[in-house]
DNA sequence: CTAACTTAGTTAGAGGCTCTAACTTCGGGG
DNA sequence: CCCCGAAGTTAGAGCCTCTAACTAAGTTAG
C-alpha cells in the first residue's frame, strides 16, 4: 500500500510532491538536462500533461526540486549547531561542513540550486535563509546582534570557501591526489585562517 | 569573404571549429540546456545532420567548448604573469583574479566546464594544466622545482577559495550587498591568509 | 588523367520531448 | 442532487537528436 501510492483514484491527491520527489531522483541521477518530465510523468504514473496542472513548465519543476533542497540545507545547518556552544569557531565550522557535505549527498541537486539563469523570488529568499544560518552565527563570534559590514567580511569569504570545496568535492577533485587534507580538516582549518585577526578584543 | 565563410563549397572546410564557435555563443546567451544542436547548425548554415559527421553526438560538442575554454583559462594565467615576480603573492594572486574574471567573462562556459557527469581523459587532462600553472607558482613560493604535498596543502585551499568566488560572482552574490570588497581585494586577502604560517624559512 | 576511395556534406524520417487544447472524472458546496 | 472547478485524460503540433542512405568533392595510385 505504501510505494505505489495511487492511481487506484483518478485524483491522485499529492501529484505535486511526488513529481517533485521523482523529478529530484532523475536529476540526481542523469543531471538536470538529463532529466525529462515524460519520464518523471511515467514514474508518477501518469499521463505527460499531467504536471502542467501544478506546473507552468519544466522549468519550474526543476526550480521546486533546487527549492526543497534550500530548506533541507537549512534544517542541516540547524542540526550542525545542535550541540555546538553559539557563535564559537567550531559550530561556524559546523556549518561549512555541513554544506559540503549536503552537496556531497546530492550534487547535481546542489549544482542546480545556483545554476538557474533567472532565479524567483522564492528561491533568492531560500537561498539568504540559509546565508543567515552562517551570518547569525558568525555575528554571535564577534559578540553582536545585527548583521553589518563587520559580519558580511567574514561571512562572505566563508561562504566562498565552503561553496567552493562542494564544487570541487562533487567534481572529483578531492580524491586523486590533489588535496592533502581531508574535507573536514580543510573547512576547520579555512574557518581559522579566514577568521583570525578578526575579533581584536 | 570573412564572416559567413562558406557555402559556396559544399565542403565547408571548418565546420568543427565553427560548430563549436556558434556552440560557445549560444551556450553563453541560453545556458547549456536553452542550446540546441540544430540550432548551432542554422547559425553555421549546414543541415541538421552535419555536425554528427565531427562529433558522437550533442555532448561531444559541449565537451569540446569546454575544452576550448579551459585552454584560454590557461592563456589568462600566463598573460596574468608576464609581469610578476616568479613565485611571488602577486603572481598567485594575479592567477586567482584571472580564474574569476574567466569566470565572469564566460559563466556558462565556465559552469559547463565543470559539470560534466562523465569527463574525459582530455578534459581532466586540460583541467590539470590549468591548474598546474597555479601550483608552479606556489613551488616558487616555497623555494621548491617539486610539486609535492606541501605544493598541494597551499594550492588546494586557494583553488577551493577562487572556485568558489567565481561561482558565487556568476550567480550574482557578490553585488548585492552580500561582501563588502570588491572581487580583487577578496583573492588577494585571502591569497595572503590562506598561504600565511607557510615558508617558515 | 582518371578511377577508386574517403571525407564531408545532403535529405528523409523515426522516435522522443515539451507543452496546448479539448475533453472527462470526481469531490465538495449550495 | 446538481453543478462547478480541480485535476486528471487523449490527441496532436512543433521542436529536438540522431541514423540511414545518398551525393559531391577532394585525394591518391597507377
Amino acid at each position: 500500500m505504501n510505494d505505489v501510492t495511487a492511481k487506484t483514484r483518478y485524483h491522485h491527491g499529492d501529484l505535486r510532491q511526488q513529481l517533485i520527489t521523482a523529478t529530484r531522483a532523475l536529476v540526481e541521477e542523469k543531471g538536470p538536462d538529463g532529466f525529462s518530465v515524460s519520464e518523471a510523468c511515467r514514474a508518477a504514473g501518469v499521463s505527460t500533461a499531467a504536471p502542467y496542472k501544478h506546473f507552468q513548465d519544466r522549468t519550474e519543476i526543476l526550480q521546486a526540486v533546487a527549492m526543497e533542497g534550500f530548506g533541507e540545507m537549512t534544517e542541516a545547518f540547524h542540526l550542525a549547531l545542535k550541540d555546538k556552544p553559539e557563535g564559537s569557531l567550531a559550530a561556524i565550522a559546523a556549518i561549512g561542513i555541513a554544506y559540503v557535505r549536503f552537496a556531497e549527498a546530492n550534487p547535481e541537486v546542489f549544482r542546480m540550486m545556483f545554476a538557474f539563469k533567472d532565479k524567483t523570488e522564492a528561491m533568492e529568499a531560500s537561498g539568504m535563509g540559509c546565508y543567515g544560518v552562517l551570518l547569525g552565527q558568525i555575528a554571535a563570534y564577534l559578540g553582536q546582534d545585527e548583521i553589518d559590514e563587520a559580519v558580511l567580511a567574514l561571512g562572505f569569504p566563508l561562504w566562498t570557501f565552503v561553496h567552493g570545496l562542494s564544487f570541487l568535492s562533487i567534481d572529483g577533485k578531492c580524491e586523486t591526489g590533489k588535496a592533502v587534507l581531508t574535507m573536514e580538516e580543510m573547512v576547520v582549518e579555512a574557518t581559522r585562517r579566514l577568521l583570525s585577526e578578526a575579533r581584536p578584543a
